[in-house]
DNA sequence: GACATAATAAAACGTTTGTTTGAAACGATC
DNA sequence: GATCGTTTCAAACAAACGTTTTATTATGTC
């Protein structure tokens, strides 16, 4: 028994999620398969299926073990500026994309693979996953969607959920495809540290969530 | 020979593009298998492989002949606002999101295909229609840059270059999973029209477009 | 030390996948 | 009408997949 060693080698199941993790992250859902989860985390093929019954139910376990804090903040942000005098809408924005920024921090530095899984997740293309994420999102939904009415004049119930999507997009996006940038600008563009990339994205999202829609112009 | 009948079987390439494009739209790359495609394309199972090479040409001639038109109308829009005298940020939004919208609006109505084709290429978490779009955007991204610098007072080129991702994001995920809004507000929110998706995210991303970074606050 | 339970291991299962093959059918040209 | 290139077809390929099974090892209990 390595004892309390750090970095000790955990038990299989906690090591399956996290290889999961980072390889769903990097590959996607369906271009990972058991044997590479199970051979890198130094298990059997037959792991899997033993802990978790089926790699649909791993999915689901890695997802869960994801997206729960993050949105458990999220709503703790939101009760903070419910409960407090003024707001900016920033700390809206703030209070959507912070939790998933301060969650990839805890990670391991450097890689990407907290950001890349919870924009698969969030921008979920697969069936599997996106229905694990209806059932987890309709109560933040409805807790900003609340707040935004109530803190941004002249928006809209209808508005406040289209602008939450718009919003959830362009973090899911910019945080999945930031790196991208040096191919798609042919290098004229700075590589965004996270700071930088979280401060732009406040300015543009607070901007877009007060705007108010203009009479006329096609 | 059916002569000149309209709604003709067309040649079995084109089939299989058609069908192609619908099925990757619906159900993603990986989940349609060959033999889902030539099935329902009334053709034989190496028609695929006869006429594209494989499986990966057959995505790739998909997504081109997706995004190629798109991309050429937004640089004509780009031409005309070039020219033009005064430029209304809300134009050069139009100029990103009308094309995809109007290439939608001339394929079959009612089904999402081209939207979540579209999205699927935009937020491409595949590396194989990555590396194709990879090749397709940076003109199209470089005449956007410029002339957001030029139009939008204050914005620099790392930021027109990260609001553009935003923009991106925000439509994709919006036009991919604006009909999941049902779910995701439990009921409480009205299904957008396609206009009204589009009035709102013109709104939304003309403001962030144009917003200014604001001094102090966390 | 014997026993029940939990965990790991190796092997095989039946599918499904993309791709290849070789022959048959078609259409046009000389 | 034979011959050519093009297109279709049925069949089989090897590889990879998720899952199951069966046996073996480790662990903790009385």
């Amino acid at each position: 028994m390595p004892a309390l060693v750090n970095e000790a080698p955990a038990d299989t199941r906690e090591r399956l999620l996290d290889v999961a993790e980072r390889l769903f992250a990097e590959r996607g859902f369906d271009a990972v398969s058991l044997r590479a989860i199970t051979t890198e985390a130094g298990a059997n093929l037959a792991a899997v299926n033993y802990y978790f019954g089926s790699k649909e139910a791993l999915i689901e376990a890695v997802v869960a073990r994801l997206v729960e804090p993050v949105n458990r903040k999220r709503i703790e942000l939101l009760d903070d500026i419910e409960h407090g005098e003024h707001c900016d809408a920033r700390r809206i924005v703030m209070a959507f994309i912070d939790p998933v920024l301060e969650a990839a921090a805890r990670g391991p530095g450097g890689d990407n693979r907290f950001f890349k899984l919870m924009s698969r997740c969030m921008a979920a293309r697969d069936e599997r996953v996106s229905r694990l994420v209806m059932r987890q999102f309709p109560e933040v939904v409805a807790r900003f969607v609340k707040i935004i009415c109530a803190r941004c004049p002249g928006v809209s119930s209808n508005t406040a959920h289209l602008r939450l999507l718009f919003m959830a997009g362009a973090m899911a996006h910019s945080l999945f495809h930031h790196d991208k940038l040096a191919i798609l600008s042919q290098g004229r563009c700075d590589l965004p540290s996270f700071d930088m990339l979280r401060a732009e994205m406040v300015v543009f999202l607070a901007a877009g969530l007060t705007a108010q829609e203009e009479e006329g112009s096609k």
